[in-house]
DNA sequence: TCGGGCAGTTGTTATGTACAACTAAAGCGT
DNA sequence: ACGCTTTAGTTGTACATAACAACTGCCCGA
């Protein structure tokens, strides 16, 4: 009995879980010290400086979450915090010199990791990969939409 | 620029990651209660009994988070524990019936979840979800164990 | 038979997170 | 213009998951 597609979930899934902490983007750069939920910032943050409540609505954290990580960021001295002059309850937050390149190392290292993974694809399964994954991915938030 | 397999995966371990709370298949029966790390063991021992440290190396835990994850499964009347007599260093872990209804109904739910997402996808994007994610995982496995 | 290594337990600690209660700022209706 | 409601963020607290270190008990090979 061949795996058909609801299999291969079954066993991706099971995986993905079992080592999720392996493939945290955050050990990838070792030395760095920066958690999962910094990483994922920090990629964010890349594409330009936001409010606060929208990092945490990119992470799905809680606010009070939000505000202690990126309180620990600007610790570390990746971000910079800033209350907007126009309207003084958000606080904006900007990622620094460091910061970029924190952001640099983790998707550098990432991108890395991808393609030491790819190389080991025939150009079939990089082409199905490439057609098959985004398909879920969209699945999976549209039902995750629906109800929860 | 069309998405190549890089970006794709790019985006696909990202979202993994920022949704790894809403897929955490141990929120699919409410009710249960049961943690990651339990519903992974369920799932487990639903093949049949282990032994702790071959659990623990199937979830990629340590031996002492393994011995309480064990007790607190125990606790709530899932599985039971016992020395093995051959060799009474091992602590052999047996589900219960309740460990199998439990772990039932965490199979049955995400057999649910991977119909409905499946159900939004074309027969070509399942059909390449079934060529390319066995081969993605895979590769992951491989180069994870080729250096960590 | 004894010494080393392995399985498991317990004590302690770190981390990441949520919830509740609070402050402060903005918006809105009258 | 005033107060009420909503929104953004902070702080206090609690909890869950996990690792590391130190320990017990058991087995096995020299």
């Amino acid at each position: 009995m061949p795996a058909g597609p609801h299999d291969v979930l079954e066993l991706a899934m099971d995986g993905l879980f079992r080592r999720r902490g392996a493939l945290d983007p955050s050990r990838l750069v070792p030395g760095l010290g920066a958690s999962l939920s910094e990483s994922l910032a920090l990629g964010y943050l890349a594409a330009g400086p936001c409010v606060q409540h929208e990092l945490g609505s990119y992470l799905g954290l809680e606010k009070s979450t939000v505000s202690r990580l990126v309180a620990g960021m600007t610790e570390k001295g990746w971000v910079e915090r800033a209350r907007c002059p126009d309207n003084r309850r958000f606080q904006k937050v900007v990622l620094t010199g460091p910061g970029q390149l924190a952001s640099d190392q983790i998707a550098e290292a990432m991108k890395q990791r991808h393609e030491r993974w790819l190389a080991a694809l025939t150009q079939e399964e990089q082409q199905a990969l490439a057609v098959g994954l985004p398909a879920l991915l969209q699945a999976m938030t549209a039902d995750a939409a629906a109800d929860g």
